[in-house]
DNA sequence: CGCCTTCTTGCAAATTGTTTGCATTTGCAT
DNA sequence: ATGCAAATGCAAACAATTTGCAAGAAGGCG
């Protein structure tokens, strides 16, 4: 459990539940979804956003943006940056690490270019769906 | 060049300029970029969005949403779906094929996941920004 | 070519997600 | 315990995008 006091800010009653529910989600959240596990506790959507803002710019979670254009939020253990999306039904399928590490040496031969970070996203069929999929045709 | 009636839609003067206007840039739009270039053909800022809503439904032009959460529309030609981001200067170097492809075969297999479709962004630093790097440390 | 229906547009107002100003409250160093 | 800086609530401001509605244009058909 993280100790905001070693991060230079307040370690205030808000904030601390905004960073439980963030810890212990593996999905990523909304202002607004973390506004709705609040409510009960009488917090403002502002000091949600204000944290989530701050958090952020510590480091401690990771803001991106939708398709829809809304930020999400999710903490920064390791990383969630590779992602099966099914087209089909929706599921995420978080991966552990980056499959692609090889190449990506040999993208820094051929281009230049250093790779520091990446974000993937891949669309396609679960187990699932796939095979749905062949009975639905 | 694209002709609307083909895809079911009117093909109007604004259509066209608009179209016009993201067939002849390289480089992802936003609605606002698109409505200043057209402010002297006293086209509304509300026909640019409902142009592009249209011509992104038809599969015409590409819709993606920027860190700030704005929404960027591109034609779609051979898309670039691969970039590398350089992460000091900002540049970006689209690649035109998928690096990737072979290890996509592998993750198939291992995850039971039928990859479609997917969106890359790699980030770094590119050829001139890891050179001045080296150099003012 | 002109008419008619349907699709598009302009305009202004509404919505949505997020940010900000300010007065009040709270954490926490001393 | 006390004081000051930092954090909060509230309401209002914002920016990007969407919508309702009445007026205008496209294009199929006679």
């Amino acid at each position: 459990m993280i100790n905001l006091k070693d991060f230079g800010i307040k370690s205030t009653k808000s904030r601390k539940s905004i960073l439980d529910i963030l810890e212990s989600s593996d999905e990523p959240l909304t202002a607004e979804d973390i506004y709705k596990q609040l409510i009960n506790e009488g917090i403002n959507l502002s000091t949600v956003y204000r944290t989530l803002q701050s958090l952020n710019e510590l480091d401690i979670i990771n803001k991106e943006i939708d398709k829809a254009g809304k930020a999400l939020y999710m903490i920064l253990k390791e990383n969630h940056k590779h992602v099966l999306v099914c087209t089909k039904c929706g599921k995420k399928i978080y991966l552990k690490s980056c499959p692609y590490d090889s190449i990506n040496k040999e993208l820094e031969k051929t281009t230049g270019f250093k790779v520091e970070d990446h974000n993937i996203e891949i669309y396609g069929l679960c187990e699932t769906c796939k095979k749905k999929g062949v009975l639905e045709i």
